[in-house]
DNA sequence: CTAGGGTTAG
């Protein structure tokens, strides 16, 4: 965002005319007349304003501010200023918070200024407050740190702006050390709902364990354990803070007196940890049994985040119509969740249809759009939106760079990859993170260009995670680099010993370089280490029952009609060429008994099932929870040709559309 | 007259 640095004047009212302001190119606030987002809107609470009284400014300024044009409200506040000097005091405030929604610090900056120079700070604790809160909003805790030790003798209110613009920006430790200076400070007052509130969001991003139920009882012992917001936060807390006890988590809410925000948060929290099942069972009974209580945008982003998940399109449609119904289609949060849940359950263009009728997209959506077409390998569509995204004057964020960059590797879009990885921080001021790398080394690798990936990895200014390592040891796999291979499993466990999949890539390139010691030394290890594989499982909606398959699976009650199906088809499947590929399977077994150890795959299972079970024709859908093995890959492939069936399977990473033989992943993935 | 608060989206 270009703001101006104007160098502040020494009076107050010649301050607000170069008072900066946050708009794409606009310096001063002269120019803002003519180049705000709403000047019409403007010029209706100008009129309002009586300008004799310094009151009605404030409340211009104030009611620009929640009418979403935080520019506008600055832009008045100037005007106040150069009106009704008398105006500087009350207006002040909105202001601040102004410029904390406008995320202008430069603006910010200007204000502190005038707040110092007329004296309001540190005197007036309203001041004091927002000026915290605004440089808290525009990421500068330290800064917000000087002014609070300017303070004399912060009142609660000014303590709980502080703890809670630590918790904004991450610095949880130091909020609730500031929690603790209120419990301690001997007024009964001190502690209230805000401060618990506040407490609890820092203890509910914080890892040590245990502090979530300490403060619990000492909320409880205040009295304050009986406030639904405070409740629901606490909730929150014990979901996602240290433990992760989502069941301690249920109780509270089991017997809490239950708001909307109450049943939000508990579908949010199952959604989040990949419950979806129980996300949409309590959505259920919120409808049934909720007291009356109405869902709202919140409550359709949470469970259409379970149905995406989940990949249920049945019932992801059928949530759909309901956004419909409730006119929420618009909404942006509703609207990208949407977005998000078609791409998920394979329907890219229905996703499209759903984010043409978002009002005002944010970057959010547009980045979920561009996610869509990646996943289903459309790379091009995937940048085509990109394009009109920026033509759109919305300015691509982090997220939407990885977004962009996964779906470059997704499509293998190499030197589109190469060119906005460069691009993102040359143009865009974004510095690539390990998502991007990690995409990054995707692409790279997978063209053969290893060394070039290698070379990223070590330029990074940021420790590479293990998805990383782990991108370029399977690159190794395809293009056969041992020696690179051992530098990646290197430094790969260093971070993480216990994911079973590097141990078979490893053992697979060892295979195929004939190194049969380093073979049989993996598989050692496997055993020794006690590496399991976390269980592979597909899963299949029928008629809104969404059926799960595990490995070798003997507990669905038609799996004995699918193995002999299943058998019936391989046959067919190798009487067309298709020889079982194993290389997946590090145990000590046979050659004989490694084809059953992948014959019941579960993704082959669930493909059997749904061809047994669905309309003739119609398209198949499987979810998998892991990365589609080179077996069932190639299997697939075969039995799409032969049914004459489109079977589309979305594993841990993408989708693959398999149809008359092929598939839309073009053999990589 | 005014200040500090939570649940959603990749």
């Amino acid at each position: 965002m270009a703001t101006a640095s104007v160098q502040p004047s020494l009076n107050p009212r010649a301050a607000a005319h170069s008072l900066a302001v946050p708009t794409s190119n606009t310096q001063s606030l002269r120019d803002m007349r003519i180049n705000t987002s709403g000047p019409s809107l403007r010029a209706m609470f100008l009129r309002a304003v009586d300008p004799s009284r310094p009151a009605s400014w404030s409340a211009a300024v104030a009611d620009l501010l929640s009418s979403g044009d935080p520019v506008a409200a600055l832009a008045v506040f100037a005007a106040a200023l150069r009106a009704n000097p008398a105006a500087l005091r009350p207006a002040l405030p909105p202001a601040f918070r102004a410029a904390a929604a406008a995320t202008s610090l430069a603006a910010g900056r200007q204000l502190h200024l005038l707040a110092l120079r007329s004296g309001l700070f540190p005197s007036d604790p309203f001041s004091a407050s927002a000026l915290l809160h605004m440089y808290h909003h525009c990421s500068r805790p330290f800064d917000a740190r000087k002014v609070f030790d300017e303070i004399p003798s912060p009142n609660p209110v000014i303590i709980t702006a502080m703890a809670s613009g630590y918790v904004r920006n991450n610095l949880l430790l130091p909020s609730l050390a500031l929690f603790r200076t209120l419990l301690v400070s001997g007024s009964a007052m001190a502690v209230d709902e805000a401060a618990a509130l506040v407490a609890f969001s820092a203890s509910a991003r914080v890892s040590d364990r245990g502090i979530t139920a300490s403060l619990h009882a000492l909320i409880a012992k205040i009295g304050l354990d009986m406030d639904a917001g405070v409740v629901n936060t606490m909730l929150d807390a014990y979901a996602k803070g240290g433990g992760r006890d989502l069941g301690t988590a249920r109780k509270v809410f089991d017997m809490m007196d239950k708001d909307v925000v109450s049943w939000n948060s508990m579908i949010a929290l199952y959604a989040q940890n990949g419950l979806s099942a129980e996300a949409l069972r309590l959505y259920g009974s919120m409808l049934n049994v909720g007291g009356g209580i109405r869902c709202n945008a919140v409550t359709f982003s949470a469970v259409l985040l379970a149905c995406a998940h989940a990949g249920t399109i049945q019932t992801g449609k059928r949530i759909h119509n309901q956004v419909v119904r409730m006119g929420l289609e618009e909404n942006v949060y509703v609207g990208t969740s949407v977005v998000d849940m078609y791409s998920k359950c394979g329907r890219v263009e229905m996703a499209r249809k759903a984010f043409e009728r978002i009002k005002k997209k944010n970057v959010l959506s547009w980045s979920a759009m561009i996610t869509g077409y990646g996943m289903h390998g459309h790379g091009q569509q995937a940048l085509d939106v990109f394009n009109e995204m920026k033509r759109s004057g919305q300015n691509p964020n982090y997220i939407t760079f990885i977004s962009v960059l996964a779906a470059c590797s997704h499509a293998g879009l190499l030197d589109k990859g190469r060119y906005w990885y460069k691009t993102m921080k040359k143009e865009f001021g974004i510095e690539p993170g390990v998502e991007h790398l990690g995409c990054m080394v995707d692409l790279l690798g997978r063209a053969g260009c290893l060394d070039e990936a290698y070379g990223l990895i070590k330029e990074m200014k940021i420790k590479p995670d293990a998805a990383i390592w782990g991108a370029l040891l399977s690159a190794c796999r395809i293009h056969k680099n041992v020696e690179l291979a051992e530098i990646s499993v290197k430094r790969l466990f260093e971070l993480d010993t216990t994911n079973c999949g590097y141990y078979v890539l490893l053992s697979n390139i060892y295979a195929e370089a004939g190194m049969w010691k380093d073979v049989e030394r993996m598989r050692v290890l496997v055993k020794t280490r006690g590496i399991e594989k976390p269980p592979g499982y597909s899963s299949v909606e029928l008629k809104g029952k969404t059926h799960v398959f595990y490995v070798g699976d003997n507990i669905h009650p038609q799996h004995k009609e699918i193995y002999s199906y299943l058998g019936k088809l391989l046959e067919r499947m190798q009487e067309a060429g298709y020889v079982p590929n194993t290389s997946s399977v590090l145990h000590d077994l046979d050659e004989e008994e490694k084809e059953s150890a992948v014959r019941i795959h579960s993704e082959k299972l669930a493909v059997a099932f749904a061809l047994m079970n669905q309309v003739p024709g119609s398209i198949i859908h499987v979810i998998k929870n892991l990365r589609v093995c080179t077996d069932c890959h190639t299997a697939i492939k075969f039995i799409s040709r032969i049914s004459g069936r489109e079977i589309i399977v979305r594993d841990l990473q993408r989708f693959h559309h398999f149809k008359d033989g092929s598939c839309s992943c073009g053999d990589y993935w």
